[in-house]
DNA sequence: CCAAACAATGAATGATGATTCATGTTTCAG
DNA sequence: CTGAAACATGAATCATCATTCATTGTTTGG
């Protein structure tokens, strides 16, 4: 093992931090999605990261900061997750049927995201409101740009705010209903269907498209 | 001021008892629906409802206690206000919407209802569950007696569950986004519209109705 | 190889707030 | 009227963590 430097086994310094860094999120994550905020003490994340309780301090400046990068971070990671599956989408109803379902298999990859999110308007609203700002702002451009193409019904954005509101609550809504007490989701097809038929008849306009755009949160 | 013995001015014990009992309550539901779980400690409450905090102890076992009682309590004045509300309507769309005006009219009355619904579900879990579980079985009932007597599209029980949790989804999330920082809620009649709008196309039927049942929650 | 600099550790600190309790007061049955 | 039971009171207790800190170990640049 010749003249190695840092270049192989051992770790350089900022390495080493940023994977500890890591490893406290991961943690804090897991046991905010398994406990809830409240019972998330530092005693609880440090141990599930292996580490000693002052090595928080190392990181985070307190236990609300870190609570606070949370939602951000996994909230970027599900959008990212349901632009991709949806990419494939061309009408209106395919993108919102596969980001609908997109939502869903986000949750079973990262069962903890449901109640991070869910008390996250309790425990770190500010943090909460930006994401929220977030989804709402991407499913409005959305349904503009649907109704543009004549997708959907000529609805003025007054009618739009409330309608994505809905949609979003509806998600959030079956989520949690369809989750058993392990915290996996299983989402009936009837449920899917249901949800489809409503924005079908509902809001669909019988105009032909015109063309096609981004998807909602996309 | 002859002889009153306890019918006049004097109180009985029973109904000081009461009353105190009562104090507690209305101040921890106003403290709950201001603070939020979290921050109505013992001390602000009894404050409020102007006694020593040890008085708390007599008529509460714990502070979990009251925190349980208070959803149970509100959500059963809610229902009522409900009820009474849509009793005259008479088609399904207008039971529908009668039902929705009335929960929104219901929190102009109490503001701090909202708050102490929306948190119940991290901090007053049972409770919670159980309130969620009347209001479902309420609107289940009314949607199969829409559809029995053909008010509403032949759906299965499967395709009518989701529903009512988009509905509720849709009254509890409006209500959130719609309410400034005050608590006072200002619902846009463009809300209404899109939500009936929603049901009316995406649900109704074309065949004549049959006969008039009950509400919603009902 | 060495001395800063940096990081890990877990015991000690401190604040908070629910709950208990000893004491004084009020009610009421007999 | 009277003593026991019920109630009110708020100071004292007690448990629970978040946060700090003195100590020890590790890395790094020179």
């Amino acid at each position: 093992m010749a003249a190695m430097g840092r270049t192989a086994g051992k770790k350089t310094r900022v390495q080493r931090s940023e994977e500890v860094r890591d490893a406290l999120f991961q943690a804090a994550a897991e046991v905010v999605g398994e406990y809830g905020y409240i019972d998330a003490s530092i005693t609880r994340i440090t141990q599930r990261a292996n580490l000693a309780q002052g090595t928080f301090y190392n990181y985070f400046a307190s236990r609300q900061e870190i609570f606070d990068e949370l939602l951000p971070v996994l909230g970027a990671k599900m959008l990212a997750h349901i632009r991709q599956q949806a990419s494939g989408a061309k009408t209106f109803l395919e993108k919102e049927e596969q980001s609908f379902r997109a939502f869903f298999s986000f949750l079973k990859r990262m069962p903890y995201f449901l109640r991070i999110l869910n008390e996250a308007e309790i425990f770190a609203p500010k943090a909460h409101r930006q994401h929220f700002h977030n989804i709402t702002g991407g499913y409005m451009r959305f349904l503009r740009n649907a109704r543009k193409n004549g997708e959907i019904a000529n609805l003025g954005d007054e009618a739009l705010e409330p309608l994505v509101y809905m949609l979003i609550a509806t998600r959030g809504y079956l989520a949690l209903r369809y989750t058993d007490e392990n915290g996996v989701v299983n989402l009936p097809e009837e449920a899917v269907r249901m949800y489809l038929q409503l924005l079908a008849k509902g809001l669909l306009s019988r105009e032909p498209p015109v063309s096609a755009g981004s998807g909602p949160l996309g």
